[in-house]
DNA sequence: CATGAATGAGTATTCATTCAT
DNA sequence: AATGAATGAATACTCATTCAT
């Protein structure tokens, strides 16, 4: 017990050591350009250590890339309790943004993007569970609104979308094509103006 | 004169076919998978004379990425004889997709993408001629509706944003995290909703 | 003496246990391809207690290979007791081949073979106890039946050689240049005929 | 044509130079250990123009081993002059041992049956036409020799195995087994005596 | 002015062996 | 005495770019 415990701290450390070296690598360079080395010397292990937790370059870009998702949560909670839909709306879309941005997301995404052509199905796999699921995260916040009556009642899965693609537009797309991107000064009247736009079709 | 002419226009045919063919590298391989000897072998010339043209792989990918903007036009007209401000964006929405889809703008989209870390400036360029110049014409044809009115007075320059992030978010991101994506079957019905929310809010 | 002879006990079948995974792991993939992690994991023991047992990859190869010696043995008896020459040299030749193919030593030769420039004394080892002590015992073969008046007095220890010699050309060697050699159809034939021209000449 | 020609000149001895020190390198550390970047370095190229003239480490070894067959003509025309059979056996043996021992075929021999487990067309390329190629070099001497009466006729395709088998017993196979091993002072003994053995059953 | 052969730096991956527990 | 995680050196192959003809 005491051995293998030990073992096993010893070797979670590592793997946490190397996956967060791999994450900034990743960020920093894009997935192709990323040196296995240079991870491995980030995270103070060789690199057979690095090949022992994780098989091959592409394993550890999916296990970077997968950790992220696990960290998306946007929160149901506020849908239930906030008094109208534009408050539960916009601290949904601050969630998110502190989330893309704060965890360098916009950086891991040009590099999914960037090996897509190469290695279609991380870029699948990202779009299934980075994308997708987080649309349906707020299609679930629309549909309880509309249990709440907050909303009228209409196909979620479609207008999620519209809501994303209003934020995304001038919110996440501009970060694709520019490193330094920031977020704009006016982002809160962006926010407020796309529910503004989708309430006067959805509000109750 | 005579002499001289012969060989500009070889010169210019040359330049056209390694333009020609690093465009369609590009859009297969992506920005660092491209390789320049496969470009020079398509387009039929030396790898010497490529770098006569073109001094380097960037300033490649920069003038074929510059030459894809002049292809990016969406036309003003309909916006002056359509009868309606659903027909004249109806109109604005497929031809932007004709053309994206029809000249492989998608993958040109990746490769820039790609790049951006590496060279940020490309990234920037691109997003200025190739998604703010056509957003802006968005914005062109919802000030002439206006005029018209057949929509009511209303900052279009941010709205102009809102409408082609909620086409975008469904039309075209995808695409970016599969090079096999095809357009879905209720493209349609995903414009056509989109300008039902527009114009809940807009119509005149 | 129990806890000591228990240690022991055990000891032997781990060494036993990891010469009879290196055997098969040498004889699958030749000394250079044969990797050390793996025979651990056959022989169902860790890397470090195989060093304990066999201090390099050299060492234990050594090992394997010795132990084949043991193996080789012709048997002498039929000599004594055949009717013919022929006879006596026919069951000595089948016996041979029925050792080669039956212990896998083909594939243990082409080890040998591979690993010769890199440590010579294991391949002149093998060739001292492998070979010539094989053809020693031919020889002895040969001796008992020149005693037994069955074949004429002359240089036994060359022509041995001679009557290997013309059996391993057709039934040994091809075997070291293709893995999936299978004894030919003709082997018999084969036999006989060698037996006939060694005959010719030396027969009483 | 003076730039053409003066290209094909550079190349091919660029490629001669590759293809020695290639032979040097395989004879010496065989196939797995021979290393592409010490053999650029003896060749006195990069590795990228290693890489030009062979695509691969295989492809290299395997023109290295080919051009090793067409240096291994017999001769036949002592069997058409020879007054004796003897003679053009004995001429024939001797040939054989100078070519083999003069260019280093032994090592070049160990390198393909090391290599043989890991890529089995290798060898069996080399032993179709390095070794079965040669006895049925040996084959036509004997069938001329048949037809101008200096032997009686017989089956020469399994005779030729036979002859070649004695000699080889003690004259090829130790040399696999000692990089060091050099012919025996008796070889003309060995040979003498292989082709008395021979001939007390097929002589004329 | 065009050629294409040559460059050399850069990188993922493997494996015999050691060592802290 | 046994473990198995960690090491680091070693190697085939690619590609943007240059230069002798």
């Amino acid at each position: 017990m005491g051995l293998e415990g030990y073992r096993r701290r010893v070797s979670e450390a590592k793997r946490k050591s190397i996956m967060d070296a791999a994450r900034a690598e990743f960020q920093d360079s894009g997935f192709t350009h990323a040196a296995m080395a240079e991870i491995a010397r980030k995270a103070d292990v060789s690199t057979a250590t690095l090949y022992k937790h994780f098989g091959s370059k592409e394993e550890l870009f999916s296990a970077v890339v997968d950790a992220s998702y696990s960290t998306m949560g946007l929160g149901l909670e506020d849908a239930q309790t906030a008094k109208t839909a534009k408050d539960a709306l916009t601290k949904a879309a601050e969630s998110y943004l502190n989330m893309q941005y704060g965890m360098g997301l916009n950086a891991l995404m040009r590099a999914v993007i960037s090996e897509t052509p190469g290695d279609p199905q991380v870029g699948r796999d990202f779009y299934a569970r980075g994308v997708v699921m987080r649309n349906d995260e707020v299609k679930a916040i629309l549909d309880k609104l509309i249990e709440r009556k907050l909303l009228k009642a209409h196909d979620t899965t479609l207008t999620s979308r519209q809501l994303a693609g209003m934020l995304k537009e001038s919110l996440i797309w501009p970060a694709m094509f520019d490193p330094d991107f920031k977020l704009p000064a006016n982002k809160d009247k962006i926010i407020d103006e796309a529910l503004e736009t989708f309430l006067a079709r959805y509000a109750a």
